[in-house]
DNA sequence: CCCAAAAATGCAAACGTTTGAATTTTTGCG
DNA sequence: CGCAAAAATTCAAACGTTTGCATTTTTGGG
């Protein structure tokens, strides 16, 4: 360590001839420290000048700033986030349950990532993010809100962790899930009303003259799950059949699970409810393949929305979820969660889309 | 908001003895100090047994181990970071120039951005995500790298900030790029060999029976430009002509200005390279929806190979990209330079896909 | 010009962890 | 049992900021 090196104080506007003999880069200013003799300044008026504070001399202020931007200085958020006791980023967990692969990079996920971004940047947040495989990592959770590193969490997803989520949730108040809501539950949810979208997709399907459903999906997830009931909500009062034809959300396995599931129930099915527009969009192309007319033949409904969803012919018709306002309560709940309140969870309404498929 | 319960304090084994006049939670062992004087020893002692430093004895080790487990102790990361230098995370940037909107939720940017996740998650590092706007935040690059947060970056596509990043690699080492190589740029890309894609998909087009071309893209962004003058290169050669269609990558407009660029074309085009594939599938709707066949009147050329690709119909013929690799070795070579090695750029060969378009 | 009030700055103690060096305890051997 | 070497532990100084409080400087009214 070199000793403390007394220089006289000089000014930017002088020209910079600054005695430096730090181990680091020739002349660079790292720290608030370096800032502060080349400021002829104190530490502490250096941070307080470059958070703005009034309490500093606004002359002092402005040149201290001038420095920094001239010497390209940057603040470790480290060191300020240490003691500050927070740091500005906002931890999004994405469970991986059963279906490990390619789940992240369904259009859905990916959907509501993309806003989740924006809107957390727009509020000055920065966002970590991290796939969780929960078999592998028993608590996951903890690890994650008490690592210091994020000031709060949202999850996006329940997968089949609803209940380490809820003990969680006793325990860690800056946390709110993308997911499916449950009478009574603990934690703050926000998620669209699966149930409900399940009825309409049924509804429609019905309406456009099916008799014989299926429902297209894993039903293990809670969120399917819910999609699945509603349609079977319906179907049980109209007195219509519905099967259970349980399809992965991987790439190749699906496309060889529709396949096999047409071809074992061969007539009997003229109505598919798909627990996805990635999945109906698959459906789509494996009826055309086997030559069954959509929606002559088959009728077929998705959910989401995505974008693909009117770039298919026919268009997809689908349950709508509205993504961008899914993020948008996601992050305001946890903003009113990070600032102490106890947020009660939101339910969205899901919205028909009719298209051309049926 | 119930009040702070006093309850009695019980520890797991020994009976509570130690006083705690903390403001925290009764009983919260939350600092490395509050695990030191639980199990008697001191702070230096219980971070080396819990980094599992063999320079601490082997029982008293385990003990603090177990101590930390059953009191779900959680180390301060950022304290750690602090004190290390070093943060365990990686910065992922992606810089939105032109086309702001859904670049980000473009199936190529999300599924390179799903394998990223997993290759560093894998590897023991975070990811923290970052949308940057450059047009209002001029050096985004410089404040990113040098937040002291990070302890590399990854730039997701170079848009069309080409001459920042030449001007970071410069002091920044541990940084990796997705995008185009340039002959003698300075940092690190890694990416496909863009114009040899698009040589591949005007040579497939040709073959396929095309003579008057069109490439359906933006054709300022570095690899869309590579990608059109590789199939012009093919073009000139053949002596068939290409015309440039420019066509944006959200979705609404894209719809709007393929429909529009076919239908003042209408029948001087009869085979299209698209940009990428999600354009591929518009034009394919558009097609379709004008009335036109394909591959029989116009043949069509997608590139990345999504998984889309496979499940229009007809089946896209596209320009693989092999994103997994990709990320791969953004990963692999960004590991190497926090080592301190300067490694070389890496571009990728491009294979042809050939299905149902063209 | 004096002096109290106001404004500006400096000082030093945190934030929670890691780690070299110093110190204590244990081990092993003659 | 003594004593050096090895093993285990403690001590204290960092890491770079922020912030309450103390201190200095400036201001303005008499």
């Amino acid at each position: 360590m070199p000793g403390i090196v007394h220089s006289g104080r000089r000014w930017p506007e002088v020209a910079g001839t600054g005695e430096d003999d730090s181990v680091w880069a020739e002349g660079q200013v790292r720290t608030i420290t370096d800032l502060a003799r080349l400021a002829g300044v104190s530490a502490g008026t250096v941070s307080r000048a470059l958070a703005g504070n009034t309490l500093v001399n606004t002359r002092t202020r402005e040149r201290i700033q001038q420095l920094a931007r001239t010497h390209g200085f940057q603040l470790n958020q480290m060191a300020s986030n240490l003691r500050r006791q927070k740091t500005g980023v906002v931890g999004v967990a994405i469970p991986l349950g059963h279906d490990r692969r390619q789940q992240i990079s369904d259009g859905f996920f990916m959907t509501l990532l993309g806003h989740l971004a924006d809107e957390l940047t727009q509020r000055g947040y920065d966002l970590m993010l991290r796939r969780v495989l929960p078999e592998r990592d028993e608590d996951w959770l903890s690890r994650f809100s008490g690592s210091g590193m994020v000031d709060g969490l949202i999850v996006i997803g329940q997968s089949d962790q609803f209940e380490r989520i809820e003990a969680a949730a006793a325990e860690y108040l800056p946390m709110v899930v993308w997911g499916n809501h449950q009478e009574g539950q603990r934690h703050c949810v926000v998620g669209t009303d699966n149930r409900l979208g399940g009825r309409l997709a049924a509804e429609r399907l019905i309406a456009a003259g099916a008799t014989r459903l299926a429902f297209f999906g894993d039903t293990e997830p809670m969120e399917f799950a819910a999609r699945f009931a509603g349609a079977s909500d319906v179907a049980a009062r109209v007195g219509v059949s519905i099967l259970a034809c349980p399809t992965s959300l991987s790439v190749e396995p699906m496309a060889r699970e529709i396949a096999h599931h047409l071809h074992s129930n061969a007539g009997g099915i003229d109505g598919i409810f798909a627990a996805t527009d990635t999945i109906a969009v698959a459906c789509l192309k494996a009826l055309r393949d086997t030559g069954r007319a959509v929606p002559g033949q088959v009728r077929l409904v998705g959910f989401d929305d995505l974008p693909i969803a009117s770039q298919t012919s026919p268009p997809l018709t689908t349950i709508r979820q509205d993504i961008a306002a899914g993020a948008r309560a996601l992050v305001d709940l946890l903003m009113r969660r990070l600032g102490g309140e106890n947020t009660e969870s939101l339910v969205m309404p899901p919205r028909l889309i009719m298209r051309g498929t049926a």
